[in-house]
DNA sequence: GCGACAG
DNA sequence: ATCTTGTCGC
């Protein structure tokens, strides 16, 4: 799978002027909006299709293949990134894709994309089957510029993707999110961070995808759209996939794999 | 000057 | 992100 828009291709020896630039065109060009062909439903739950009516399963399209979901993550090892996508349908992995690629910059926040975006690219030009949807490990509306990680790849490819990150890098959630069951959500608003967006307007969600009983112990994951998906969608999508885990299915099967990868560049070559 | 800051 | 053993019990 290779970048279909060119012009978008994240550059690490541009000047921070010229990154932040770019990533304002990247978020022009985002759709924040569901632009799938897949059936939500058919995502998460083992690959069962969602039932909670009866008369409307008659209405799909019985030999609809389910989705095919892309979890991307990333391992470092000296000044080289190991990307990885590890690609199912249903529960069944059909594909893996890795790259090793010198790191050009240093981890800058908010300027992501332009260290990891590269590598990451890299991996997906090895892989043959085109996603439905991609899973990235970091932010995607939820960023400075609204185009965090999942957004800039996302449009690159134009595939639609969602991010997930482990921690919050800006906006502001509208309620305390700590010590919340599993389930919970808020959204992220945007605020004086975001530059290119209406105050108040919802860019992501905090999810409490993973929560014990009796003590609280467990952070949300910050969940936001990358391409081709809405807020609420994104959501909805990367919770179906978080099968009893605080992290979506994809991306540990991606961080698994990773760590495989570099393991075995570590030893062996 | 201080604090905040995905991976 | 990465360096790392055991330990606790959700």
């Amino acid at each position: 799978m290779d970048p279909i828009r060119s012009e978008f291709v994240p550059d690490a020896s541009l000047t921070r002027e010229e990154m932040e630039s770019l990533q304002r065109e990247v978020a022009a060009a985002a759709t924040w909006a569901d632009v799938f062909d897949f059936d939500p439903g058919s995502i998460g739950a083992g690959g069962d299709l969602a039932t909670d009516g009866d008369a409307r399963q008659a209405t799909l399209p019985p030999e609809s293949p389910l989705p095919l979901v892309a979890g991307v993550d990333q391992a470092f090892l000296d000044d080289r990134a190991v990307s990885v996508v590890v690609v199912r349908r249903g529960d069944e992995i059909v594909e893996r894709a890795h790259a090793v690629t010198d790191l050009e910059i240093p981890y800058i926040p908010g300027l992501l994309a332009f260290r990891e975006g590269g590598p990451i690219l890299a991996a997906f030009a090895e892989l043959e089957s085109e996603p439905d949807l991609v899973v990235f490990d970091g932010s995607g509306r939820i960023h400075y510029r609204q185009a965090g990680l999942a957004t800039h790849i996302g449009v690159t490819l134009d595939v639609p993707s969602v991010g997930v990150a482990k921690g919050l890098l800006c906006g502001t959630p509208d309620d305390v999110v700590d010590g919340r069951p599993e389930g919970w959500r808020t959204p992220i608003r945007a605020d004086d961070d975001v530059e290119n967006a209406e105050p108040g307007e919802t860019i992501g969600h905090a999810l409490q995808s993973k929560q014990y009983d009796s003590r609280p112990i467990v952070n949300p994951i910050y969940v936001s759209p990358g391409h081709r998906v809405a807020v609420d969608t994104g959501t909805d999508l990367v919770e179906r996939l978080c099968d009893g885990y605080k992290l979506p299915e994809p991306t540990r099967l991606a961080d698994a794999y990773a760590d495989e990868v570099k393991r075995n560049v570590a030893s062996g070559g």
